[in-house]
RNA sequence: CGGGGUGUAGCGUAGCCCGGUAUCGCGCCACGUUUGGGACGUGGAGGCCGUCAGUUCGAAUCUGGCCACCCCGACCA
C-alpha cells in the first residue's frame, strides 16, 4: 500500500506536510519562508489560472504587469492600509553588492543606498493606483477592468507549504468605476467567479460572506470572501473581493469628469486568489493513500499502465493502449502511458494513488485476449473490469461522476459541520468537539469577537451573504444581535 | 518574536548519557531472474555526522554561538 506515515486522525498536519511532499507538489527552499513549486505542483496552478484567466476575461477583463517594487511613501497615502501591511513588508534598501575587502564572499556596498527604499509588493494597489490617476480622466475611461498575475512577498512569522508563504503567486483584479453602485456590484460578480470556480472546478463547496470591520482588507470599506471548510474541520479563506469604495482614489488623487461635468473621484475594488488555493485543494479530498484531484484540475487525468512479461505481450498491448490514448485524446483527455520498463505496474500504481491520477487503465495480456481493460479510480479505490470498446465514452463519464462526487462529499461534510450554537455553554462545545462552522449571534462589537477568539481560537469566518436576519442575543455578551454570523477555528 | 522539539548518505534512522571519523532500512548503480498492487538474488557506489568556534592527543558524541525545519502561542491570504 502506500509508505505514508502520517493519517489524517492522527497528526493532521503532518498528514498534509506529508501529501505536499512525496506527492511532489512543492519542498520548503534554501529561502525561509519560501517554497519551491515542483512541476507536478505548479502543472495544477497552471490548469487553474487557464481557467480563472478565461473567466476574467468572459467578465470583460484584461491583464497587465506593474512592478513588483512598490516607492516607500506610495505606502503612506493610505493611513489604514499601511496599517495593516506594514508589519510584513520586504524593504530593498541598496542595490550594489561589492566584494568583501576583508575575506570572502560579498557585502552590501554602503555607498550604493537608495534614495528612496523600494517596498517588495505585498498587493498592489499604491502602485496602481498611482498609475491609473495618469489613465483615468473622463467617465468614457471608466470602468477600467485589470487583472494581474504576479508574485507578491508578506513577511510571516509562521509559514506553511501553499496555506501561508512568505512569497506566493497569485492574481489580482484591480477595478475603477464611475460609480458607487457599479463598483459594489463588480465586487461581487467576481465573488462569484470565484466561487463558482472552486465549486466547479476545485469540487469545494464555499461560503459566500462579508467580513467584519477587524477582518477586513486594510484600506476596504468592505471585504467579501468565500470560505470553505477542510477535512479537520477548520476554516480556510479561499478567496476575497473588496470594495475600496472612493478610498485609493482619493489617496492617489484619482478623479473623472462625469457626463455632468463634475469632477469626481472614482471608485475601486480589488480581487485575488492565491496559490493557497492549492492547500485548500489538497487538504479537501485527499486520503491517507495521498493525493486525490478533481479530474478537472487534474493535469493527467487518465493514466495507462501496461501489464506484461515480455517485448511481444508489450508490444500488443502497446497497440492496444495507443488506441485508447488516441481515444480519449479526442474527447479532449488528458492520457498518459506509462510504458517504462523500468518500473513495475504494481510500483506505478502506488505511484498514481500518491499523486492523485482520478483514472487508470490497467491493460494486461488477459484483457488484450477478451477485449477488456481494467478500470480503477482513486477517490473510491474502486477497480472493475470494462469493456475496450466504448471505453472513452466510459472514461468520460467517470470522469464527470468522480467530479461529482468529490464534490458531494465535501458538501455533505460541509453541512455536517455546519452548527447553530444558541447558547454559550453549546458554542464552546461545538467549537472545541465538533469543530467546523457554528452559526451563532454576535453583538457586532471588536471587543466581543476578540474575547471569543481568546477563549475558543474561534474567529468570525464571514456574515453569510445567504443568511437571514434574525433577532436574538450575543453568545457571549446577551447584547442584542439582529444576525447570526459564522464562527471558526481557521488557517 | 516567545515556549518546546529536531538536525547523521537522496529519504527514514542507530550511535550521543559513558569521546577513538559511523549502524540499519528504503532509494541509487551493474548483472541475472522477474512483471495483474510498491519483485528477488549477487555485487557495488554514496557521509569532512546542520554550521562556526571552543575543550581535548583525539569530537557525531562534551561546551557555546549561529542557521534551518517541525509543533504550540502572538500575527496573517
Amino acid at each position: 500500500m502506500s509508505n505514508f506515515t502520517a493519517t489524517r486522525e492522527k497528526d493532521y498536519s503532518a498528514w498534509y506536510n506529508e501529501i505536499v511532499t512525496k506527492a511532489g507538489m512543492a519542498e520548503n527552499s534554501a529561502v525561509r519562508g519560501c517554497m519551491v513549486i515542483k512541476p507536478d505542483g505548479y502543472a495544477i496552478w497552471e490548469k487553474m489560472q487557464r481557467v480563472l484567466d478565461d473567466k476574467f476575461k468572459e467578465t470583460g477583463h484584461v491583464n497587465a504587469y506593474f512592478p513588483m517594487f512598490i516607492p516607500k511613501s506610495f505606502f503612506s497615502k493610505e493611513a489604514s492600509h499601511v496599517d495593516g501591511f506594514a508589519k510584513e513588508c520586504a524593504v530593498v534598501t541598496h542595490y550594489r553588492l561589492k566584494n568583501d575587502p576583508n575575506g570572502k564572499g560579498v557585502i552590501v556596498d554602503e555607498t550604493a543606498k537608495l534614495e528612496e527604499e523600494l517596498i517588495v509588493r505585498p498587493t498592489s494597489e499604491t502602485i496602481i493606483w498611482h498609475t491609473y490617476k495618469g489613465w483615468i480622466q473622463s467617465y468614457r475611461d471608466l470602468p477600467l477592468l485589470i487583472n494581474q498575475w504576479a508574485n507578491v512577498v508578506r513577511w510571516e512569522m509562521r509559514t506553511r507549504l501553499f496555506l501561508r508563504t512568505t512569497e506566493f503567486l497569485w492574481q489580482e483584479g484591480h477595478t475603477a468605476h464611475a460609480t458607487e453602485k457599479e463598483a459594489i456590484e463588480e465586487t461581487e460578480k467576481m465573488l462569484d467567479v470565484y466561487a463558482d470556480f472552486v465549486r466547479d472546478y476545485m469540487a469545494i463547496p464555499v461560503i459566500k460572506g462579508i467580513k467584519t470591520h477587524n477582518e477586513r482588507f486594510a484600506g476596504a470599506v468592505e471585504t467579501y470572501c468565500i470560505e470553505a471548510l477542510m477535512q479537520d474541520g477548520k476554516a480556510l479563506q479561499a478567496g476575497t473581493s473588496h470594495f475600496l469604495g472612493q478610498n485609493f482614489a482619493k489617496a492617489f488623487d484619482v478623479k473623472f469628469t462625469n457626463k455632468e461635468g463634475k469632477l469626481e473621484h472614482v471608485w475601486a475594488t480589488s480581487w485575488g486568489v492565491s496559490t493557497r488555493l492549492m492547500g485548500a485543494l489538497i487538504m479537501s479530498h485527499s486520503d491517507d493513500n495521498g493525493l486525490v484531484l478533481p479530474p478537472k484540475l487534474a493535469p493527467t487525468q487518465v493514466v495507462i499502465v501496461p501489464i506484461y512479461k515480455n517485448d511481444e505481450e508489450l508490444a500488443k498491448i502497446s497497440t492496444i493502449a495507443n488506441e485508447i490514448v488516441k481515444e480519449l485524446k479526442t474527447q479532449g483527455i488528458s492520457v498518459k502511458f506509462d510504458n517504462r520498463d523500468t518500473y513495475k505496474p504494481g510500483w506505478k500504481f502506488a505511484e498514481y494513488e500518491l499523486k492523485g491520477v482520478p483514472v487508470r487503465i490497467a491493460i494486461g495480456p488477459r484483457d488484450a485476449d477478451n477485449g477488456t481493460v481494467e478500470l480503477a479510480r482513486r477517490d473510491t479505490k474502486e477497480k472493475k473490469s470494462v469493456a475496450r470498446e466504448g471505453i472513452a465514452t466510459y472514461v468520460n463519464n467517470l470522469l464527470n461522476e468522480i467530479q461529482q462526487s468529490l464534490y458531494d462529499i465535501a458538501l455533505e461534510r460541509q453541512t455536517r459541520l455546519t452548527s447553530e450554537a444558541n447558547t454559550w455553554e453549546e458554542f464552546e462545545q461545538l467549537i472545541n468537539e465538533k469543530g467546523g462552522f457554528v452559526a451563532a449571534h454576535w453583538d457586532g462589537t471588536t471587543l466581543t469577537a476578540d474575547k471569543i477568539k481568546d477563549l475558543t481560537k474561534a474567529t468570525i469566518r464571514c456574515i453569510p451573504l445567504d443568511s437571514a436576519k434574525t433577532q436574538g442575543k450575543c453568545i457571549l455578551t446577551g447584547a442584542p444581535s439582529e444576525q447570526k454570523v459564522l464562527f471558526a477555528k481557521a488557517y
